[in-house]
DNA sequence: ATTTGTGTAAACTTAATGTTAACATGGAAA
DNA sequence: TTTCCATGTTAACATTAAGTTTACACAAAT
C-alpha cells in the first residue's frame, strides 16, 4: 500500500503515547503530526488537513469527542477519518464515539501493532486519492497549483468553480446528484438557492470553452469528454 | 442513515449469536441473512452479493479467515465489507484478520449495541449506495453513469425511462405487475393515468431499438432478451 | 476609498420530460 | 365474425428542471 504522503494528526496529552504512536506510524511511512490538547488539535487540523486524526478522548481544553464534533461540522473535515483513543472501555462511550462520526475506536492500553493495523485497514478501504492532478483527455486539473489546463492553455477558475469541476472530474462519467454536489462542495449544512449550482456550472462551461459537463436532467451532472 | 436494502450476511455456528445479531441488525433496517459454517457462508455470499459479511473466526468446515481469503480473491467481493467476530482477543489474530482484508474486528462476547454501532459506522463511511451495473446479454445499464449501452453503443434515456428499464432489468425474466412498476418507479402515492406506463415502455423500446421488453397481457411487463 | 473578483439570489426563458387523451390495433372469447 | 379489452401509438399539452441574465452583497486586493 501507498502510505507515503498520507498525513496523520495525533492528539494526546501523554507525551509517551504521542511518541510511541508517532514512531510506529512514521515507520510505516506516514507523515505524523502531533497536538497535546483539544484546541491545538483543532488548530493543527485546520493547518494540515490531515487524512486521519487520532484523538485521545480525555484531553485538556477540549475532549476528543468535542474536537470530533467541531471538526465534523465543517465541510473540510467531512471526509477526514477519525479514530478515538481511550481508556474508557465501557460500551456507552464506545457507541457515543462512533455516533459522533468516528471511524474507529481503540482502547488503551494500546498496542502499537494493533493501532497500526487498524490505521492501515482504514487507509486500505478509503484509498483517498486526493490531491492528485487529474488528467482527462487534454484537460488537466491540478488542485495543488489550483490550475486547469486545457490543450496546454491555462484557464483560471474561481474557488467554487474549481472545486465543483474537480469533484465531477474525479470520477469521470459518474453522475453526481445535486445534493451530492451541494454537500461535497458547499457542505451539508449550507443552504443555497436552487439555481446556484447551475450558475457555477455555466461559468465553468463558459471558461473551459469545451463541452465536458453533461446534464442528466432530473438527476445531476457528470464530467465527460 | 438509509439502511434499507443493505444486505448483511452473518456466519456463525452458534445459533444464539446468529439470532441475537440478526434481530438487532434487522431492527436497524438491514436485510439480514445467515449461514452456519464456512462453506455455507461462501455459497450464500455468492448468491446474495451482500454489502457486508460478518464472519465468525471459529467455524466448522472453513474458518472465517479462510472464507475471507477465498472471497477476497474474487473480484466480485473486492469491495464487500467484512467484519470478523471472534473469541480470540489476542493481538496476533487481531492483526492477521485485518491484514487478510477485513474492515473491522469485534471480540466476543459481543455486545449487540457495539456491533450495530460498528456496522453503522462502516456503512456511514463507505456509503456504498450506488446501484450496480446490470449486464444482460449485450445490454449494460449503469446507474452510476446513468448510461445504457447496447452493443457498445450509448443510448440516452430520460430519468423515468431509465428507472423503469433498470427495474425490469434488475430481475430479467420476472414479470412486473403494473402496480409494482407504479409503486417502484413513480412511488405509491402518485396517481398517473393508465397509459402512462405504456408510453414510457414505448419510448424505451424505440430508443433501444432492440426488443427486450415483453408484454405479458393482463399482467405486466418483463425484461427478456 | 475604490476597484475587482467571487458567490448567491431572483426573475425570466428555454428546453426536456412526463402525462393525458383520443384513437388504432390486434388477439381472444363469444 | 363480431365484440371486447388490453395495449400500442401519436400528438398535444402540462409540468418541471435547467439555462441565462442581471443585480447585488461581500471580501480581498489595490
Amino acid at each position: 500500500m501507498e502510505t507515503k504522503g498520507k498525513r496523520i494528526l495525533i492528539a494526546d496529552d501523554e507525551p509517551d503515547i504521542l511518541e510511541i504512536v508517532s514512531y510506529n506510524l512514521g515507520k510505516e511511512g506516514y507523515e505524523v503530526y502531533t497536538a497535546k490538547d483539544g484546541n491545538e488539535a483543532i488548530e493543527r487540523a485546520k493547518q494540515l488537513n490531515p487524512d486521519l486524526i487520532i484523538l485521545d478522548v480525555m484531553m485538556p481544553k477540549k475532549t476528543g469527542v468535542e474536537v470530533c464534533a467541531i471538526l465534523r461540522s465543517q465541510s473540510l473535515f467531512q471526509d477526514t477519518m477519525i479514530i478515538f483513543l481511550t481508556a474508557l472501555s465501557d460500551e456507552a462511550s464506545h457507541i457515543k464515539g462512533l455516533e459522533t462520526g468516528a471511524d474507529d475506536y481503540v482502547s488503551k492500553p494500546i498496542s502499537p501493532k494493533v493501532l497500526v493495523s487498524r490505521v492501515n485497514a482504514l487507509f486500505r478501504r478509503i484509498n483517498k486519492d486526493d490531491g492528485k492532478t487529474l488528467k482527462i483527455g487534454n484537460i488537466s486539473i491540478d488542485p495543488v497549483k489550483f490550475i486547469v489546463e486545457i490543450e496546454g492553455k491555462e484557464v483560471i477558475l474561481a474557488k467554487k468553480e474549481f472545486e465543483l469541476l474537480y469533484l465531477l472530474a474525479s470520477k469521470p462519467g459518474r453522475v453526481f446528484l445535486r445534493n451530492e454536489i451541494l454537500s461535497q462542495v458547499w457542505g451539508m449544512d449550507v443552504i443555497v438557492g436552487d439555481r446556484t449550482i447551475d450558475v457555477h456550472i455555466r461559468k465553468i462551461r463558459q471558461k473551459l470553452g469545451v463541452d465536458c459537463i453533461t446534464t442528466v436532467k432530473g438527476v445531476g451532472y457528470k464530467f465527460e469528454i
